[in-house]
DNA sequence: TGATAGAATTAGAATCATCAAACTTAGTTT
DNA sequence: AAACTAAGTTTGATGATTCTAATTCTATCA
C-alpha cells in the first residue's frame, strides 16, 4: 500500500454495477417485507454467488446491513442512493417515452444503461425540457402530436 | 473450455471500453499522419502500457493492423466501427448542446458515456427530434428561444 | 425428530481494464 | 559509431465482476 491513499475500497466511490445493485435491492425492498438474494439474481440478471459478494462489497461500504444467512436492509445511505438511481431511471425513461415515444423496454433498457451516463446537470435539464415541452409553449396546440405528425410522415407541414 | 463457445475472445463483442479505443485511434488517425501509442493514452488518459495490450486485443479482434513497436493503422471495420462511434457521439453532443443547452465540456463529457448507452433506435429518434425541433413546428417563432426564456424566467409565459 | 429441498455461502477460477517498474528499440546527437 | 532520449513493450500485480462446483444452513414436512 503506497502513499496514494485511493485504496480505501470502503471509501472509493460506487461503481454503476454497484449502483445497479442498489437500485434494484431499493425497488424491492419496496415491492416485499424481505428481500431475498435470489431476487436480487433474478433482477440484476446474475447468479446467487455474485450477489453474495456484492453484498459483502456494498456492507463494507456501509450500503447494507448484512449477516450471513439473515436479512438484509439497506442502510440510510444505501438507500438514499438506491432512490436516487431509481429517481434518475425514472426521470429518463418517462423523457424517452413521453418525448422521444420510445417503446417502454426499450425505454426500460436504455434508461438503465443512460441512468450511469448523464451527469446531474444534464439530467435536471431534461427536467426542465419535459416540463416546458408539456407546458405546451406558443399558441395552445400539442406539440408532441406534431413530432408525432412529423415522425409519421417524414417531413413538417 | 465448456460447452458455451461464448469464450472466443477474438468473436465477442466489443466491449464499451474498445469502442472508445476505437474512435479515439479514428480521431487521432484524422488528425495526424501516424497515430503513436503515446497519443492514444493521452486521448484515453489512461498509461502506455494499458495501451499497448489493448491494441493487441484489438489486432487480435482485426480492428487493427499492428507490429511490435510499428506504425499502427485501422482496418476497414475498425476504422467503420471507430466512425460510427464518432458519429454517435457527436449526435448526441449537438442534441445535448443545441436541444438542452448544455455547456460544451459537460455535453462531451456526458456524450462519451451516453454514446455507449443509447440504443440504435433512440439514437435515430433523437436524430428525428433534432431535425423537428430545428424544422420549427408551429407558427414561426423560434422555439428554442422559447426553451430558453422558459429556462431563464423559471416559468412560461 | 429427522430427512430433505431450497436458499445462501465459500472456494476457486476466469475475464477485463488498469497500473508501476523494468526492459527494449528506434531515432537523434554528438 | 557510441551515447542518449523518448517511445514502446513486457512482466507481474491489483481490483471489479462474474461464474461453476461444492458446501452449509434453514425451514418445512412427514
Amino acid at each position: 500500500m503506497n502513499s496514494r491513499d485511493v485504496n480505501n475500497a470502503s471509501k472509493r466511490n460506487l461503481t454503476p454495477t454497484m449502483e445497479d445493485y442498489l437500485e434494484g435491492i431499493y425497488n424491492l425492498s419496496q415491492e416485499k417485507r424481505v428481500v431475498r438474494v435470489k431476487d436480487i439474481a433474478k433482477k440484476l440478471r446474475v447468479k446467487m454467488p455474485t450477489v453474495t459478494s456484492m453484498l459483502k462489497t456494498l456492507s463494507e461500504k456501509g450500503m447494507i446491513d448484512h449477516e450471513k444467512y439473515e436479512d438484509l436492509e439497506l442502510t440510510g445511505k444505501g438507500s438514499d442512493i438506491g432512490s436516487q438511481i431509481d429517481q434518475r431511471h425514472q426521470t429518463l425513461r418517462r423523457f424517452l417515452i413521453d418525448i422521444l415515444q420510445i417503446d417502454h423496454d426499450q425505454a426500460d433498457e436504455d434508461a438503465c444503461k443512460m441512468e450511469h451516463a448523464v451527469s446531474p446537470a444534464t439530467l435536471e435539464r431534461i427536467v426542465d425540457f419535459m416540463e416546458f415541452v408539456e407546458h405546451c409553449p406558443g399558441s395552445g396546440n400539442d406539440w408532441l402530436a406534431l413530432f408525432n405528425e412529423y415522425r409519421n410522415l417524414g417531413s413538417p407541414g
